[in-house]
RNA sequence: UCCAGAGUAGCUCAAUGGUAGAGCAGCCGGCUGUUAACCGGCGGGUUACAGGUUCGAGUCCUGUCUCUGGAGCCA
């Protein structure tokens, strides 16, 4: 039976005919037998395999190149010289699948610009085999922090048919040929129809009868946005919760953003590793940041104020009532607080119509959670529940009723406090392990012109 | 989409307007319990594409394409 290798190098003690399967990394002759480096991505390290040229299958050592599959029976023996614990002695070596030398990967460093053009075989890379292994861990760390807290797992729409949710260009899907738009009643769903945007309005509808929920799925923007951060397809996380105002919704988020800092350093400590060695030699002093340094939140209001005040000039000036530009992001949670930030009550009119309107009739329950190096991580709002006050946000924003019948019904029947937020995985990815481009903590990237994988 | 930069060997990069080179990879040989092994030799190019200036263009100019970085939109 085959063993993986991130379990054969955690052994305590030597073992016998045990069965090694995976890749080649390198190949170093001696006089009388070779080393073999083995990959098989369950763990960054390699399994040196010592073969001698008289063991079965050792005929094909020349074929056992880098890149090429192999499988090895052998035993674990404690390393003779220095750089690794142990070796594995093989006594049966099988050339599962040669690679020739057309195979692009080489024992060298390659750019991360040449690896994309190879986007099938670049999870044979340290780096990207610790990527890869990092978004399954942090998947697996966002699921349990949310089944931890009894959190429900619910599945939102891919299609939907409301064209209006307002977070961006959608993707058109259709059965029909030619003009798409001449019958569209004729189309598949009887509608036009499109690729989710966010699963908040469905997940508010499922708040509203399981009470506390999340999503965690596929989503598309169709922008053209080309930029490292940006891509046409990627996972979001989206938690909603019933009885539940704003002051909790951060609290959430700010123990969301510090369990996560937490998981990667304790389920990705090797991977961890490396990029701090080769991504980013600032990853680590970071998350230290994250799970240590206390929270800090600031109303809309005040962090206009403190930026006017900063005594320098930004790019963007700093305009009351309008967006607060990345720059003026990062100044507050990476000069002026030194902290994480939270940023609240934001004006009405920069902001969606779902977002619950304050006391003051010029602000909203809405709230962006800044970390350093990234800026926003996260958005949230506590959500309209009022039925007057939501069909009144609908006419501010110039919105039609209509279009959004059954979310107005759930403040029609046994409407409760509700709020919620969202945040992209792969942003939160690209914070935790340092890889600067949204396009390498994805296995196959959609970004505008891309789908060639 | 806007602004800036860059496209030279399979990869990473050199080359005052004057004979296109190196390292790595590959191939051949040597050496060695090696560690992105090491040593010697060999092959490898329509300098992204199209036009222009010039006695002469990888280099200067124009256009196109692609990539990268920044911005906007946003997650």
């Amino acid at each position: 039976m085959r063993t993986l290798i991130k379990h054969l190098l955690a052994a305590k003690e030597p073992r016998a005919g045990v069965l090694v399967q995976g890749w080649v990394r390198t190949r170093r002759d001696a006089k009388g037998f070779s080393f073999v480096e083995v990959n098989d991505g369950s763990c960054l390290a390699h399994v040196q395999v010592v073969v001698d040229a008289t063991i079965p299958g050792a005929e094909h050592l020349a074929e056992v190149t880098t890149g090429a599959s192999v499988s090895v029976v052998g035993d674990l023996v404690p390393s003779p010289a220095a750089g690794q614990q142990w070796e594995l002695r093989a006594t049966r070596l099988e050339l599962v699948g040669p690679a020739d030398a057309t195979y692009p990967l080489q024992k060298k460093g390659h750019s991360l610009e040449f690896l994309r053009t190879i986007a099938h075989l670049r999870p044979r890379s340290n780096l990207f085999g610790a990527v890869f292994r990092t978004r399954s861990r942090l998947a697996h760390a966002v699921h349990r922090f949310f089944q931890e807290r009894d959190f429900v797992y619910v599945h939102t729409p891919i299609i939907t048919t409301s064209d209006c949710e307002g977070a961006g260009e959608m993707f058109r899907v259709t059965t029909l040929r030619g003009d798409i738009d001449r019958a569209p009643e004729r189309d598949f769903f009887g509608r036009r129809a499109y690729l989710t945007v966010s699963g908040q309005l469905e997940a508010e509808a499922l708040a509203c009868a399981l009470s506390n929920v999340y999503t965690f799925g596929p989503t598309f923007r169709a922008e053209n946005s080309n930029t490292a951060r940006h891509a046409a397809e990627f996972w979001m996380i989206e938690p909603e919760m019933a009885f539940c105002d704003l002051a909790a919704d951060m609290d959430l988020a700010e123990t969301f953003i510090k369990a996560m800092a937490r998981a990667m350093w304790e389920d990705c400590a090797e991977d961890l590793g490396l990029f701090e060695k080769f991504v980013d030699r600032e990853v680590r002093r970071r998350l230290e940041f994250v799970v240590e340094r206390p929270f800090q939140r600031v109303p809309y209001a005040e962090a206009v104020e403190i930026l006017q005040r900063a005594g320098r000039s930004f790019e963007f000036p700093v305009e009351p009532g309008a967006h607060l530009q990345s720059e003026h992001e990062r100044y507050l949670t990476e000069e002026h607080f030194r902290a994480p930030v939270t940023v609240f009550n934001y004006p009405r009119a920069i902001k969606p119509f779902y977002m619950r309107l304050n006391e003051d009739g010029r602000t909203v329950a809405a709230m962006d959670l800044l970390v350093p190096g990234i800026g926003e991580v996260i958005g949230g709002s506590q959500r309209e529940e009022r039925l007057d006050q939501l069909l009144d946000n609908l006419r501010f924003h110039h919105l039609e009723p209509a279009d959004y019948a059954w979310y107005v019904d759930l403040r029609r029947y046994g409407t409760v406090p509700h709020a919620g937020f969202g945040l992209g995985f792969e942003r939160l990815l690209m914070f935790l392990t340092g890889v600067g481009n949204i396009r390498d903590v994805i296995p196959f990237a959609r970004t505008p012109g891309h789908a060639e994988f």
